[in-house]
RNA sequence: GCGGGCAUGGUGUAAUGGCAGCCACGGUGGUCUUAGGAGCCACUGGAGAGAUCCGUGCAGGUUCGAAUCCUGUUGCCCGCACCA
């Protein structure tokens, strides 16, 4: 009979949902293992060829995991709030609820055709109010603790999306979602205290098993620095801080540069001689947006303050002040000191400028033709009173002491991370549970009132005011304050799509609970995720945010973990055939749904974890498909009728199937699925080689399971083996049993390669230089020299080093 | 500019100090066949009739031995980017 995948894996599909095998028990006495995929985005595409490559990975994990005995909890759920249904709803005039539960729909059709090994019971989705009750309850948690603040401030705003972004979303000046320019606009803004945690966020870091590219991409992007702030006089008498990481340089200071937009500047205008020309300054650089500032990042811009003189504290020297968009008004003060000797920026900006260089640290070439900015032992300080004779790196300490002894700085520490703009001006996102009264301010919404639901509009559509749609449902707007009972409104902005999956993986824990986003004995008993693979792509936006809200949650002793993820791992992006990103308008997109109907789910499956390197981007061959197909039509060759005998392994093949056994083992737990594919492969040959006895299929089919599920699963009951193969003992391997009884090893003379040997495994060295010499090649180059060294590496190599006998 | 990564047959890749190319795709030939775009078998890095020689982006180095380690260099990809 032939290989019939679509009846075999409707039949088993039809199994597992009936009698849920992977349903995850809490409190099990098991060990508990708990993986975790990033839940997708239902969009109304459906699922992408490029989600079965993280899906599968760790369906693989999790199947073999339970394979060995450990209560896995490996869950699904949608992330369903976002733009792209919203808008979808407002082109086709339905409810984004009623488009939501369509694509969920479809996705949950495809994720089981593709046979996962999810608990289904516990699906959560991030637009049903009894999970976003939850994430509206955490929130309420960050106000009443102080991380959740509204202010006014210029925010990142896309000008399609007609909506802030955070600035997470914006990448190289566009909306990291659209791709529209992003312009800075002055709106009030719900924000979260991040910046509160960004020590944390770097030094826990220490503490888990996350790969080294995220953890810095975190490091940086968090970007803490150390340094010292120092209060500079201007003649006017004003104090002007500024944050320097370089104390030790403060001599070399001959200039201080404010951001245009520096409050000081406004104060001093009646004082500038060159007023109109500081005013034009500030106009154009607010009307930048941050792609203009990034592409006009090649020059140095900037206006001298005439009129006004900052003081340099350590030598009590007047030195003039500009203005310049190269400082910016949203790290650090807003203010330097410019060091042009020792700082490239400081030195293009003095050279077009003609301010003064003023070599403060000696041992690179001449200041006055580039800036020396090397801050290890190499240089040493000069013109620099007493710090001269110091190595920068001796030399900050010393003069961060006497700045904090003078009062006139102090050591300090900056982050690049910003706090987080959490509003929202759209309708399809968790309502943001806050009223605000005319006397009492902003007050929060109890508790008991939660889910603050979404209400019914007729229209969804963004306005070009900067106003969320909800601001026109005067019914739901206008509400009562909940402190003092007079007349209020709600707030109509709603979070972001980040919000809802900053917790997603604590509600799988206890998915139905309606008195907290999930009970203690479920969060002490699944915490921590051991195991979550994702994209990079999230490194700094999910990732980053739910850690945060974890910390958070750690500290007012909701969670028993300071970190919810152990270990952290990527893939790499599933690309077109020919190696350019899938896309509509290439016309390169793949749609599981046509592979799975042509070779399989099992097929698809074993590909897309064949396909390479599963941290490396891959581009996707319709052919290599067949090469994967064809695999398991061999298999289903060599199992389909039921092979008898004794279920052990047979002598030609038993080194073979345990060395498979090992391999296929150590290469899933190191996520090198390709091999551990290619390994099975090879045994599969092997076994056409020397046919298999019921022990060798029986432990193929058990390595085959996690990756093949429905083959394996139908095979295993063809051969008549007890319960299921997917919930089978994993099997073991035995090193005595790998073995064989002769190596082939190679040898060289002088590091070449000339002749290969057969030898006894593990025999001593003289033995197999015994044998070595006895070789007509070998004993053809001994004629006439002397073997001056022999190096014997056991079970692979014989090395002579010869030179002509004397 | 800073940070991270990658470079191996016609293709995807494997080998992390020890016989370069496991496993696949593609290709060539054979076999079976009414037929084969199915299956099975054999071959498949390059040059050479052959013995052999050459070969892991490039140039050096360490080593008995380097795709692998070190130094330099080129090219590509990703992240951040005037962060003081």
């Amino acid at each position: 009979m032939k290989y019939d995948f679509a009846e075999i894996e409707k039949k088993w599909q039809a199994v597992w949902e009936r009698e849920k095998p992977f349903r995850a028990e809490t409190g099990s006495e098991k060990p508990k293992f708990y993986g975790l995929i990033e839940f997708p985005y239902p969009s109304g595409q459906g699922l992408h060829v490029g989600h079965p490559r993280p899906f599968t990975a760790m369906d693989i994990v999790t199947r073999k995991k339970r394979m060995e005995g450990y209560n896995v909890l490996f869950p699904i759920g949608f992330d369903a709030f976002g733009l792209p249904t919203e808008n979808y709803a407002i082109k086709n005039h339905v409810h984004p609820a009623a488009v939501t539960r369509q694509n969920i729909a479809n996705f949950t059709r495809q994720l089981k055709m593709l046979g996962y090994g999810f608990d289904w019971d516990r699906v959560v989705d991030t637009t049903d109010p009894d999970y976003y009750k939850w994430t509206q309850w955490i929130f309420l948690q960050l106000y009443k603790h102080g991380l959740a603040y509204k202010t006014t401030m210029p925010v990142n705003w896309c000008t399609s999306c007609k909506c802030v972004l955070a600035n997470e979303e914006v990448v190289e000046g566009v909306c990291e979602r659209c791709g529209a320019p992003v312009i800075r606009k002055e709106k009030s803004q719900w924000m979260l205290k991040i910046t509160e945690y960004a020590q944390r966020l770097i030094d826990d870091l220490d503490d888990v098993d996350f790969i080294e590219r995220v953890k810095t991409q975190q490091r940086n992007w968090i970007g803490r620095s150390t340094g010292a702030e120092v209060t500079f006089k201007a003649t006017t008498g004003d104090d002007i801080v500024v944050f320097t990481t370089r104390p030790d340089t403060l001599f070399g200071a001959t200039y201080m540069v404010l951001s245009p937009e520096h409050a000081l500047i406004k104060k001093w205008m009646p004082l500038l001689k060159n007023a109109p020309e500081v005013q034009e300054y500030q106009r154009i650089a607010a009307s930048k947006s941050d792609m203009e500032r990034t592409e006009l990042n090649k020059e140095k811009t900037g206006v001298k303050l005439d009129g006004v003189r900052g003081v340099n504290p350590v030598n009590g020297r007047e030195i003039p002040i500009f203005i310049s968009d190269y400082v910016l008004a949203t790290y650090g003060t807003g203010a330097i000191m410019a060091v042009p000797a020792h700082d490239d920026r400081d030195w293009e900006f003095a050279k077009k400028f003609g301010c003064e260089i003023i070599e403060v640290v000696s041992g690179g070439e001449d200041v006055q033709k580039a800036a020396f900015t090397a801050k290890d032992e190499t240089g040493i300080m000069v013109n620099s009173e007493f710090l001269n004779g110091l190595t920068v790196k001796d030399a900050i300490p010393v003069i961060t002491k006497w700045l904090e002894e003078k009062g006139i700085g102090k050591a300090k520490v900056n982050f690049k991370l910003r706090d987080w703009v959490f509003s929202r001006q759209r309708y399809w996102g968790e309502p943001i549970p806050m009223v605000w009264c005319d006397k009492c301010g902003w007050v929060p919404l109890p508790e008991s009132e939660l889910p603050l639901k979404l209400p019914e509009v007729d229209s969804y559509e963004p306005t070009d005011d900067g106003e969320s749609p909800l601001s026109k449902m005067t019914d739901w707007v206008n509400t009562t304050c909940p402190h003092c009972g007079g007349p209020a409104r709600r707030e109509t902005d709603t979070m972001p799509q980040w919000a809802g999956s900053s917790w997603y993986f604590l509600r799988y824990m206890d998915p139905h609970n309606d008195k907290a986003l999930a009970s203690k004995e479920a969060l002490d008993y699944w915490s921590p995720v051991d195991w979550y693979n994702g994209g990079m792509e999230h490194t700094t936006l999910h990732l980053l945010y739910s850690r945060f809200w974890h910390k958070f949650l750690y500290d007012i002793g909701v969670v028993p973990t300071k970190e919810p993820y152990q270990k952290r791992t990527s893939h790499g992006m599933i690309l077109g055939e020919g190696g350019e990103k899938m896309s509509k308008s290439r016309g390169n997109v793949v749609n599981p749904d046509d592979v799975v109907k042509s070779c399989g789910a099992d097929t698809l499956r074993l590909y897309i974890m064949f396909i390479g390197d599963f941290e490396q981007a891959a581009a996707w061959s319709d052919n290599a498909v067949k090469g994967c197909k064809r695999f398991l039509d061999r298999i289903w060759n060599l199992a389909e009728n039921r092979i008898d005998g004794p279920e052990t392994c047979s002598h030609a093949n038993e080194a073979a199937v345990h060395r498979t056994i090992k391999k296929v083992g150590e290469d899933i737990e190191a996520m090198k699925f390709n091999t551990a594919i290619a390994a099975m492969m090879g045994l599969v040959n092997d076994f056409y080689d020397h046919a298999p006895s019921r022990g060798d299929i029986k432990a193929l089919l058990q390595l085959l399971s996690p990756f093949a599920p429905h083959i394996a699963e139908e095979l295993w009951e063809r051969q008549g083996f007890e319960g299921y193969a997917s919930t089978s003992a994993w099997p073991r391997y035995d090193e005595s049993k790998m073995a064989e009884s002769e190596k082939e090893i190679a040898i060289q003379i002088n590091g070449k390669l000339r002749a290969t040997a057969t030898v006894p495994v593990d025999a001593d060295d003289e033995t197999v230089l015994t044998i070595v010499k006895a070789q007509e090649k070998v004993a053809r180059a001994l004629e006439g020299m002397e073997i001056v060294k022999s190096i014997v590496i056991k079970n692979k190599l014989v090395n002579l080093i010869l030179r002509p006998a004397k």
